[in-house]
DNA sequence: TTATATATACATTCGTGTATGAATAAATGC
DNA sequence: GCATTTATTCATACACGAATGTATATATAA
C-alpha cells in the first residue's frame, strides 16, 4: 500500500475513531469486531493496527479525544466553586452539563458505550481500572463541590455533603442512563431539566 | 452418556443456570462462552444445548427464575396501592425494595447484568427487545404509583407524577447501577436509605 | 422396550495478531 | 532544487485458536 501523507493517515485516524464509536454504541464493544470497525472506515484491518495496539485502547482513545475536551472544564469548574455562593456557580454548571449531553451527541455516544454498552469483564484488568476511575471521579468531584456548598451555608439545615452528593450522583447516572438508551425516547426538556431542577432545590437553600 | 433422573435433570438445569449468572456478572454476557458455562456447571456443552436453544434464552431464564418471584409481589403492591394514604405504602414497598437488592444477591446479580454486564445490541433484536420491556415496565409502575399518591394529594404542591417517577426511577436505576459495580464498596445504610429518605420527603408531603 | 440426558466428535465459521510487501511521502545530501 | 535514500501507511496473506451448532453414541430411567 502506498504510503500517505500526515493529514491523510489523520483522516483514517478520525475514520477508525467514528466508526468505532458508531458500532460500539450501536452493537456493543465486545460484539463489534476489528474487521467491522475497519470496513466501516474504508480501510482494512491493517490500517487499524498501525493506529493502535487493540481494541482496548480505541475505547480510551474515544473518551480522550471525545469527551475529555467538553468533560474537562466543567470538572475544573465543579472542582473550584468559589468560596462566595458557589449555589449559583453551581447551579449554572449542572445546566451546562445537561446541555452538554443534550447537544452533543458524540459525548452522549461515548458516555452510552461506556455505561451501557461495555461489558466489564475480570478477563480485561485494564479496562476495568479504567472504568473503575472515571466513577471514581465523579464521585470526588461531586462530593468536593457539595463541600464547598456546605462549606458557605447553602445546603438545607440537615442535607450532608456525602449523602448529597450522592443522591445527585445516582439522579445524574440515572438520567444519562434513560437518555441514552436507543429505545423510550426521551425528552430533555420533559425529563431532564425538570427533575434536575427540583432536586436541586430540594437540597439547596439558596 | 447415562439417561438421568428428572430430579437429577433438574439439578443440572440449576447448576447451569446458576454457572451462567456468575460468569456473566464476572465477565460479561458476550464475553462469557457456552464452554465456559457447562465446565463451571460441572458438565459439557451438550448439557447446556438439552436446556436452552441457545445462549440469550438463559438471560431470560435467569430472569425468570431469579428475579421475577421476588419482583412480581412488588410490582403487584405498587401498582395497587390504597386509595387511602398510599404514601406509606409506597415508603413500605420501596423499603422492600430496597431490602431486597441489599438482601438477596441473586436479585442484585440479575440486574447488574441486564443493566451493566449485557450490551444492547442491534445484532440480537430480540434481547433489545427484552432489556426494553424492563425499562417500559419499571417506568410504567412508578407513574401509576405517583399518580396514585397525586390523586391522594400526598405530593408536595407543585410536584408531577410524570416528573416525580422520572426523578425516582433515575435514583433508583443509579443507585441500582452504583450499589452494582464490583469495584467502589457501597454501603446501604449509607449511600441508599438515606438517600432515597431525602428524596421521598422532598416529595411526599405525608 | 423405549425415551432421553448428556458426553463426544466433527464441521464450519470467525476473530485475532503478525509477518510481509508495495508504493510513495518525507528526509537527506549535494 | 533535484536525486537518492529511508521511513511509513496500509493492504494482503497466513497461522492459530476458539466458539457455535449439530450429529452421534451410550447408558440408564421410565
Amino acid at each position: 500500500m502506498a504510503r500517505k501523507t500526515k493529514a491523510e493517515k489523520e483522516k483514517t485516524y478520525q475514520a477508525l475513531l467514528e466508526a468505532g464509536a458508531e458500532l460500539f454504541q450501536k452493537q456493543g464493544y465486545t460484539a463489534t469486531t476489528l474487521n467491522e470497525i475497519a470496513e466501516r472506515a474504508g480501510v482494512t484491518r491493517g490500517a487499524f493496527y498501525g493506529h493502535f495496539p487493540d481494541k482496548s485502547e480505541m475505547i480510551k482513545a474515544i473518551w480522550q479525544e471525545h469527551v475529555m475536551p467538553f468533560f474537562e472544564p466543567i470538572r475544573e469548574t465543579l472542582l473550584n466553586l468559589p468560596e462566595h455562593d458557589p449555589a449559583t456557580r453551581f447551579r449554572h454548571e449542572i445546566n451546562n452539563l445537561l446541555e452538554l449531553f443534550e447537544d452533543n451527541n458524540v459525548v452522549g455516544r461515548a458516555f452510552f458505550i461506556i455505561m451501557h454498552n461495555m461489558e466489564i469483564s475480570v478477563k480485561d484488568r485494564d479496562l476495568a481500572e479504567f472504568l473503575d476511575d472515571k466513577y471514581r471521579l465523579y464521585k470526588q468531584v461531586l462530593f468536593c463541590a457539595y463541600t464547598r456548598l456546605h462549606d458557605a451555608r447553602q445546603l438545607r439545615p440537615g442535607v450532608e455533603p456525602e449523602q448529597a452528593a450522592m443522591g445527585f450522583l445516582y439522579i445524574l447516572i440515572g438520567m444519562i442512563n434513560m437518555a441514552l438508551l436507543p429505545f423510550g425516547n426521551f425528552d430533555f426538556a420533559r425529563d431532564g431539566y425538570p427533575v434536575f431542577e427540583h432536586y436541586l432545590n430540594s437540597v439547596l437553600s439558596a
